[in-house]
DNA sequence: CTCAGCCCTGCAATCGTTTGCAATCAGACA
DNA sequence: TGTCTGATTGCAAACGATTGCAGGGCTGAG
């Protein structure tokens, strides 16, 4: 690795005056200037960050803890922050909580070790606590919402998105709609199972909670939680089944298709969050779609704006909406035929 | 931020001492060494990664730079070399090249900037050059081969991949056997190529060039390369189709679709990569999976044990094996039924 | 010709660790 | 008691950048 000195030497000037000459171009004659850059191009030199980092007390990265990166939804909220941070000329850490707060934990021990600037978060229900260990740290909470006071917030219309799911199925004809929400200890399960009841009450169909089942999220649960609501029999059982997250709606449509139930003539199912296999699968999945890459996005200039104009007095809180994108798998109920 | 100072002044030793206590704890005495942890834990201390890594001339960080985070198969690499490096107690600083060589470039001009211990990279065409870059840096090739001299390599066994695909085809007795083949400047295509030659060989069939069409491996190639394939007339039309990696299995499905063309009993089709929506379709994919969270796992201890042993004469070159999952979208072709 | 003022540049301190070397101290041994 | 050994500890110099301050040279005005 070249050095300053290196360059330096090269160019015969100090060490000082490279560094200006790369950092506050302004500050330096031109011609030295020019001397310097043809120096640094000759040795292919290049900034030893750690060293500038430390002496600046911060570097120029931000954090990105995701909980689950092989969900295609984290990928691509990853994809975002990350296009944005190059744009910014920062670095992204990227890291992976799996839903477990103790390796959120470690993954913010670690990132304090890097000085990062700033920090984008999908928090897990314990969040609040950890983010302790980064005192003075600039936050964005993305997707969910940790609860913490004047947090700044990147997420969907969860309510909305819910909202307008149901009342699809409600117009189609369909009285009796079940739904496999997440867990109740995270923000967007909470509040798409608000617009779920909102939806049922604005169509003025009664909220049976036996029709409610909830799940950890993973394409298993939904399996499980979908056999469940699904087996019952055939006058009591849901026509219709709106689905809290994408992986639990892959469960969802498996668990029909063993039960025999064909869609949608004998069930319709609508997902929350868009994705690969929603639209190649067949009968094509109905599903609220969401931004996805722009929430990302958006979390990142919004933590770069953040970062720019110091901390303000109030919080940003950003909500997108969400779009129903109608497929193949809802239908009226064979009853309303 | 607390600094080793402050965790001497508390606990009335040097900052030499503290130091010692964390990273050679057989250096200093049992009773300083508690009094000095008990400090720690007091205020909290955590070191500052820049300032030692500074120090070290090294960080404990390793380089991972995929071409495509947005694509499952790459993610799942991603995991895997994460999973590696946490319980080696290193960090991965995960960059993206979306298969621009330029972005390569700029990742690994970054990447150097935090003095990484090694890299872990999935090549492009231009990989051979980017990585003069970094001249030292020790370095796996993962899934694909740069050509690079002596290069350490973790890929699966494309050729035996393709063979087993396309023997299967053969089996059911198919003649007219297509492929979509991905760019040949990458070694994945090329050697998914080649075992699809040996395989139409190996069972007595012509290989006819005009069956196989490159595509650049995204979904909207694979379905203008189908489409074209296809679009024959019937008794030219290819009764098979093997397809060189999971976008490009989408875009043909779909392109099947569009021509009218039922799977498996008009077409049979063949993708290489599992995933999600090839088990969620209908019919499910026949596919030639591929251990992927293995692959990058091993990629990931491979580099460890390189960078434990430092670099020994003769480089390391691991070959997984894939395995054929035959599912619905395979059958006999209509004339040999 | 002198001197103020502006540009440009260099000196040297600093960021928070690690580590070679030297100093200190206690105990052992003759 | 004097010396030696070995275990602990501290001093101070790195690592490679940034930056406040001061100095040197040049310009132009008086």
């Amino acid at each position: 690795m070249k050095s300053l000195e290196d360059v330096a030497k090269l160019a015969g000037v100090s060490t000082a005056t490279v560094s200006r000459a790369l950092s506050r171009p302004d500050m330096v004659a031109e011609a030295t200037r020019k001397r310097i850059l043809q120096a640094v191009e000759e040795l292919g030199y290049q900034p030893n960050q750690l060293a500038r980092s430390l002496r600046q007390r911060g570097s120029q990265a931000i954090g990105l803890i995701v909980t689950d990166i092989l969900n295609p939804f984290h990928a691509t909220l990853a994809k975002g922050v990350q296009d944005a941070a190059e744009a910014h000329g920062h670095t992204v850490f990227l890291f992976n909580s799996d839903e477990d707060p103790s390796r959120e934990r470690r993954a913010l021990e670690t990132l304090r070790g890097h000085l990062p600037q700033g920090l984008i978060i999908v928090p897990t229900p314990r969040t609040r606590e950890n983010l302790k260990l980064v005192p003075n740290l600039p936050v964005i909470e993305l997707d969910r919402s940790s609860g913490r006071e004047n947090a700044h917030t990147v997420m969907v219309d969860n309510v909305g998105g819910a909202r307008s799911a149901v009342a699809h199925l409600a117009a189609l004809g369909h009285k009796r709609i079940g739904m496999i929400v997440g867990r109740l200890d995270i923000t967007t399960a909470i509040e798409r199972f608000q617009g779920y009841r909102e939806a049922l009450a604005a169509a003025g169909l009664p909220f049976q909670e036996n029709r409610v089942l909830p799940g950890n999220h993973r394409e298993e649960d939904g399996r499980v939680a979908a056999t469940a609501l699904l087996s019952r029999p055939a006058e009591e059982r849901p026509t219709a089944l709106f689905v809290g997250n994408n992986e639990m709606t892959v469960g969802a449509v498996m668990a029909a298709r063993e039960l025999g139930l064909r869609i949608p003539e004998q069930l319709s199912i609508v997902g929350f969050d868009d994705s690969r296999w929603a639209t190649v699968m067949q009968p094509a999945l109905t599903v609220v779609a969401q931004p996805v890459y722009d929430l990302g996005f958006l979390a990142s200039q919004t933590l770069f704006s953040l970062l720019r104009r110091g901390q303000t007095g109030s919080p940003t809180n950003i909500r997108l909406n969400t779009r129903l994108i109608v497929r193949e798998s809802t239908a009226p109920p064979l009853s309303a035929v």
